[in-house]
DNA sequence: ACTAAACATGAACATATATTCATAAAAGAG
DNA sequence: CTCTTTTATGAATATATGTTCATGTTTAGT
């Protein structure tokens, strides 16, 4: 079981290692969203949302409801923003370096 | 300032999110160690180790010294190790999903 | 029924990344 | 000085990853 942790710890920081799917989260903690809301937010394209959405889709990270013709998503839990929050104090203690 | 935040983090969760590297880390957390235990401990060959620390290095994740032939490696600082642990903790919070 | 809006998906492409292999560099042993 | 140990590094390769482009799907409006 120990030996799985590195595993699942890497897959987890994998997920938070892309600037888009980060920004995602970073908007869905505030409040939740639908996929037109998240383009305008972060500047990308929506095909580029999308495909990033499923990512974290998969990953448990999100979940959604349909409305009409929007999909709102919102965090899946707490979990992955109080991460998200405690790396940022971290690395902001550190003045110029990345940690 | 603000948009850098996305771009930092991606870079910081990057680092974090290879098996290799977190296997080091985890075990820098406990001691230091110079390369050789490093590569017996974690399993892999000595070259990736010596990739994977020069990348730690750059990241100023780890610092280290030189004694004799030997070079010993330590954290730069326990933030890493806490951020680590956090997630740790977090992850097996929920039962058998990523997060 | 037709059209437009909102979202998802697949293929293609370019780039990034991790490991392996071979070799170099540094330092002690003899 | 020569040989071995310890570590670092460069090139090559295979694989993973993110974005774009094109298209599909669903839902609403008229």
């Amino acid at each position: 079981m120990d030996e799985m942790i590195p595993i699942k710890l890497a897959e987890f920081f994998k997920i938070l290692s892309d600037q888009t799917r980060l920004k995602i989260l970073m908007l869905l903690s505030k409040k939740e969203c639908n996929v037109s809301e998240i383009q305008a937010s972060i500047g990308t394209s929506q095909s580029t949302v999308s495909h990033q959405l499923r990512i974290l889709r998969q990953a448990n990270l999100v979940k959604y409801s349909k409305v009409g013709k929007k999909v709102f998503y919102q965090l899946y839990d707490k979990h992955v923003s109080v991460i998200i929050n405690f790396a940022i104090e971290h690395l902001l203690e550190g003045d110029g370096k990345i940690a």
